[in-house]
DNA sequence: GATGAATGAGTCTTCATTCAT
DNA sequence: GATGAATGAAGACTCATTCAT
């Protein structure tokens, strides 16, 4: 049945194309922004025409809303992770670091996302708001959650940071922002980073006698 | 004299036209963008037309770097403050990290000059090559003496992050990127979440014996 | 069959349309010179709009070039043409003076092509170089070639013409250039201009014992 | 006096400012095209702005028109001239051409006034016009009273060309068109070119029993 | 489903022209 | 007389979007 076989293959094709296009449209924004990237363009990258890109999505807009859905993963797993971490606490804050540097620093996809939340921000707005809820919001109380059984468990001292856990972890940050930016230029050492980022906050706050 | 007063007004006019554009682009450069910026708006913002506009300025990239460079106040000034910081080692960190607060977080012009350097980065490579050049390098350089310092003076033990200060200085990052997402919508405590800051990194800085 | 009629209409279309605007530009380029012309007037000579014109040429620029390349027909086939003829020397350059009346004076495209080397030749050099190349080198040798054939014949005396053989010619420009200027207001007799130009020359060419 | 004598010269260089705007015009004119040049440009070659040009000349188009009937010196002297010779018709015919070619193809004036003539000409039909009148015509008519005198005399036959003198003495234009196109990039060699013409015409002119 | 020719709104940029000083 | 800041109309060019095939 080779005519079946040819068919399943198109309608496979068919069923992929969708998701080709907004990886398309991944690689086209990230290279050159919202307002410069040209439907076009996209289209080229995987061998179809303009036509083709507006027959599965509306607009322009729409597309890329939907190329950020697509690529967007919920911290919720680092939650449902954070939920499971054993060890002293210490151990557990350094592992949900890790979880941390691995999404924001390594995660190719995660990092863009975050540059297109702070890039195309004021013309999406949603965009912002749906990061706040599934990236920033689980994230912040995942961290509290551990550092406040942390100190429970008269592992930690009760440091102003328990609250604002931000204020610890937020060296993250820093290594990302620099990594947007001169990446290429001005490689960074990340393993070091991190390692002296979390020597720095557990000897901060750790709970001594 | 109104003849005099007359001439006086024009000229005086004429010498600020160049600030005043540079400031109307930079509000419609942050409202909008590089690309979405149009040159008539910034023209209308001060009640002249775009010819003015070209007048002063021979393209519109051109007004975008002048933009940046007019509102670029290097760090030097930081690192100057620095070495003129008195007091324990652990002071003169706060007061240091105090600075860079008052600058990235609180100074308006410095928090868009970030943003552009992430946003237009990729069309204005000298102006991230700028950037790295008269602030982030002055400002390791000058968190790395007084760290360095404040070991050499044994108040601070030797942790890894006196070779790395981002990792102990960065979570300022954080707040800088909270800022320009949710400034509005989700406001943040600055001066909690610069202690808690201070807090942790002091105590995990600190030597012990 | 309409279906097959109406998609090779389309088709059809599409493979004229490049000649449909080369000759759109011609006409109005004609008119109005190189600079005053505006891509919308060539599109409305065809009833498109701008963008149309666009897809098929990158830059008015390139729009002339390619337009200017479409009118050219070189003068190789004059030189092949000279070759065959056949006859007295008299009338061999009688046939030859002909063949670049009908060219130059009569031919609207070639007179129009001589136009715009003159008219936009400082904006265009290589359209200069190109004509050179292709009209005057070609037509020279061909016109040498035959009065050197007559002088060895003994038909012509050998004149110092006969190495320079544009003085001999040369008349046609001026009718040519009169043409350009006054065309309309001032017609001329083209067939009188050239009996009495070939008249003049070829009594002053004729050897004489 | 110096006052006076200060004054003087200044009311001098006013006296003079049509005359120098004019003469800057034409350098402009000539180097770029009506179209193409901007009158800051002719300000600046006389070191005055905009400003000044149009306080003597109400429009870019008033400007280029003035320019023309600035550099237009009739050929009025070459009729009056061409009364005055003497000699063999022969001879009188050889200096009337003489005094084509010193106009057309030495004088850089009336040789570029020719060029605009062409370039120009459907933007300013009076100046064609003008043109005709003022040039063709006295040039047709003195080329006619020589050559007619000529036959009258018996030393030229009846040739049609007496009736129409430029298919005799139209090779000048070649030799201009050759000057305007290629005049750097190929030298013609003005003296051979002449006496070659010459050569031609006169014996096909002259008389034989 | 896919194509790609065609559209037209939108923007940068230029420059003749004006006019207050 | 001269200046030059300001205007605004005009035109090249781009690209999201449509739609007949």
């Amino acid at each position: 049945m080779p005519a079946k076989k040819q068919l399943g293959q198109r309608a496979q094709r068919k069923a992929q194309r969708p998701q080709e296009i907004l990886e398309a449209a991944f690689e086209e924004f990230v290279e050159s922004g919202y307002v410069a990237t040209r439907i076009e363009d996209i289209a080229k990258r995987i061998g179809v025409t303009k036509g083709t890109i507006y027959f599965y999505f509306e607009t322009k807009e729409r597309l890329f809303e939907e190329m950020i859905r697509h690529i967007s993963v919920p911290f919720s797993d680092i939650s449902a992770n954070a939920k499971n971490l054993s060890g002293t606490y210490s151990e557990r804050i350094r592992m949900f670091i890790r979880l941390l540097y691995d999404r924001i620093i390594m995660d190719r996809n995660t990092r863009e996302l975050l540059r297109f939340v702070i890039t195309e921000g004021s013309r999406f707005p949603q965009v912002v708001d749906r990061h706040h809820e599934e990236f920033i919001v689980p994230f912040k109380a995942a961290a509290r959650d551990i550092l406040e059984a942390g100190v429970a468990a008269g592992e930690f001292r009760n440091a102003p940071a328990i609250k604002i856990p931000d204020a610890a972890i937020g060296a993250t940050m820093m290594l990302c922002v620099w990594q947007m930016l001169f990446a290429d230029r001005k490689p960074q050492d990340v393993e070091a980073f991190f390692e002296a980022h979390v020597d720095v906050i557990l000897n901060g706050l750790i709970a001594r006698d």
